[in-house]
DNA sequence: AAGCATAGCAACCGCAACAAT
DNA sequence: CATTGTTGCGGTTGCTATGCT
């Protein structure tokens, strides 16, 4: 039972596709189009799925497409549109001419999530991995902090690390620190590498907790200050010429809400509504928010997290 | 030079949405 | 309105090229 296959599988080849095989389905689709990918494998005589068909013309063989470099440019977009529309990737691929869906998602894995986590943004939330930690250190009471913190560190170690060292901050121990209560107390089977881990864990309480220290929360987060993830000789605004987050402040008191929940609506855990209610131009409360201002488009529940020119949008947001 | 690790890219798979009947 | 077929999308896998030891 269940689903009909989109074709006999045992007759069908699969795997890198020929140049043989490309010019029969390109000069077949120049003949009659893109209509009904089930027959067109049959009819330009190749051992195709239809499915693998369509693949190959729009990721590969359609005359309109790019094959080269994304330029910074296009870096800009595809990271914007992300924070907005998280892996929404044919509506972000939509405002590139000549790019995939497939393109702008290969990119986004292999290049820019890792240029973003280098410059200490979470490519997921697109906030500083340190806006993350002090928003859950804010929301949670201390016991869950604790929790929390644990096994978070132990996810986003790298990263961590990455922004304590383009801070400044000293993460080598000084004196042996005690080994760090987990629940990973088998003294037998302890590998290097978890050893590795939990030595790279430790450095990175350390370096939180100095960074707190050296930074009091009045000196943290101002708008007007730069921005705390760039370095000093600016490389992160190096690698997206032109391109800002506006942060929000930070809001601890008289505020309604948490500042997580405030500025959650800028990647794929936002809601549809929340999304919708961006693009309108109201925040969650229906107040006036984001829109068109001043020619440019304005996103996010915080109206300022980021700003797109509205002519650089190729095709509406859906 | 050989072996291994990693990055980048092309392609596949399953599911959901949409259209036709 | 229900069913069936088609298309589109996003996640994932696997192959190849390149770099490193």
């Amino acid at each position: 039972m269940g689903r009909i296959p989109c074709c006999e599988k045992e007759s069908v080849k699969k795997g890198q596709w020929t140049p043989e095989e490309d010019h029969k389905l390109s000069s077949y689709i120049s003949q009659h189009g893109t209509r009904n990918w089930r027959l067109i494998p049959k009819n330009a005589g190749l051992q195709r799925c239809g499915k693998s068909c369509r693949l190959r013309w729009t990721n590969y063989l359609r005359p309109d497409l790019k094959h080269g470099q994304f330029s910074d440019a296009e870096e800009q977009i595809i990271v914007r549109l992300h924070s907005v529309l998280g892996n929404r990737w044919s509506v972000i691929a939509a405002q590139l001419p000549g790019r995939t869906d497939n393109d702008v998602k290969n990119h986004w894995n292999t290049k820019l999530r890792k240029k973003l986590s280098g410059m200490g943004i979470d490519p997921v939330t697109h906030k500083p991995y340190s806006h993350l930690m002090a928003e859950i250190a804010n929301t949670l009471a201390p016991p869950q902090v604790a929790n929390l913190a644990e096994a978070t560190l132990g996810c986003l170690k790298d990263e961590m690390l990455h922004l304590l060292t383009k801070k400044h901050i000293d993460i080598q121990f000084q004196s042996p620190a005690p080994a760090p209560a987990t629940v990973n107390n088998n003294n037998n089977n302890n590998s290097k590498h978890e050893e590795h881990d939990d030595d790279t864990i430790e450095k990175i309480k350390i370096g939180l907790s100095r960074a707190i220290i050296q930074e009091s929360p009045e000196t943290r987060m101002t708008p007007s200050n730069k921005l705390p993830w760039e370095s000093s000789n600016g490389a992160s605004s190096a690698n997206f010429p032109g391109f800002h987050y506006a942060l929000p402040s930070f809001g601890h008191e008289g505020e309604g809400g948490s500042p997580w929940s405030q500025s959650m609506c800028t990647g794929s855990t936002c809601t549809a509504g929340e999304q919708l209610q961006s693009k309108m131009g109201v925040d969650e409360n229906g107040d006036e928010c984001s829109g068109e201002k001043d020619g440019r488009i304005m996103f996010s529940g915080e109206c300022e997290l980021w700003d797109l020119p509205s002519n650089d949008l190729m095709n509406p947001l859906v």
